[in-house]
DNA sequence: CTGTATCCCCTATGATACTG
DNA sequence: CAGTATCATAGGGGATACAG
């Protein structure tokens, strides 16, 4: 039994941690990924890894995020602790963001995983149409 | 300019590629993230990591998950390349899931973040109690 | 420039019942 | 045992308009 295995069965514990204390919904891992992976988290962490930005600098960035979920997420990530979010008095306001430490570790730990996706997209792609021929 | 910094931004265009064509929606390393983070994908990763386990197997494993997403998240799985299924002709038959190379070398890149994750999640938790206090 | 406030829709998920 | 089929629902996400 391998370390890998050994660590598996402790993150299937984990994760069903608290699954007495009203479900998995309540386990510590999966609050934590839930909000590493909304549907533009994952983006803005990535850009702001990058340098810090403004809120219009981010907009141009990721056109195709709305006004309302670009403010959403980047509230969240503040929440999370891994944006920290900084206003500067000029006429009009600008407000800059930026990855906290706390950011950059969890970037760290993630980097692994959009390596892993970038490399082996063909992979999946093939996957997958190999699968939907073999179904229809 | 750093490694880490250069890798950022490499990123955002690669998920950002396929934008002029259909939108973020067609980011080929989007795709791939969206097959690893459903609401039980990683679970169900993490416990096929483990060892293979049949169906029934699996659903007492994980008592929160209804029927119906587990048939369809082991799917989406299998589809994606992450999962094999092996169909015994037994009475009554029995389904084994295990996990394919694939899956087990994209589970190798996802562990540096649940290991993050775990080992983080009381900093997580305790910015959002921070940042709630200080709304409220 | 940086947000809030509404309204709306669609998809992911769940509950339940049925089948080979 | 291992699914499918059907119906119902909640919430994530988008469009638009307004505000400090």
């Amino acid at each position: 039994m391998d370390a890998t295995i050994v660590s598996a069965r402790r993150k299937i514990e984990l994760y069903r941690a608290d699954a007495a204390s009203g479900g998995l919904a309540n386990c510590p891992v999966r609050n934590v990924l839930q909000g590493i992976f909304g549907k533009w988290s994952t983006l803005l962490v990535m850009a702001l890894a990058e340098r810090p930005y403004r809120f219009g600098e981010l907009r141009r960035l990721v056109p195709d995020i709305s006004q309302r979920m670009l403010t959403q997420t980047l509230c969240d990530l503040q929440r999370d602790g891994y944006v920290g979010r900084e206003v500067f008095a000029t006429t009009p306001p600008s407000v800059e963001y930026s990855l906290t430490d706390l950011g950059r570790s969890m970037y760290d730990s993630l980097q692994h995983l959009l390596m892993w996706a970038e490399g082996n997209a063909g992979r999946v792609k093939a996957a997958r149409e190999a699968f939907d021929r073999a179904g229809a």
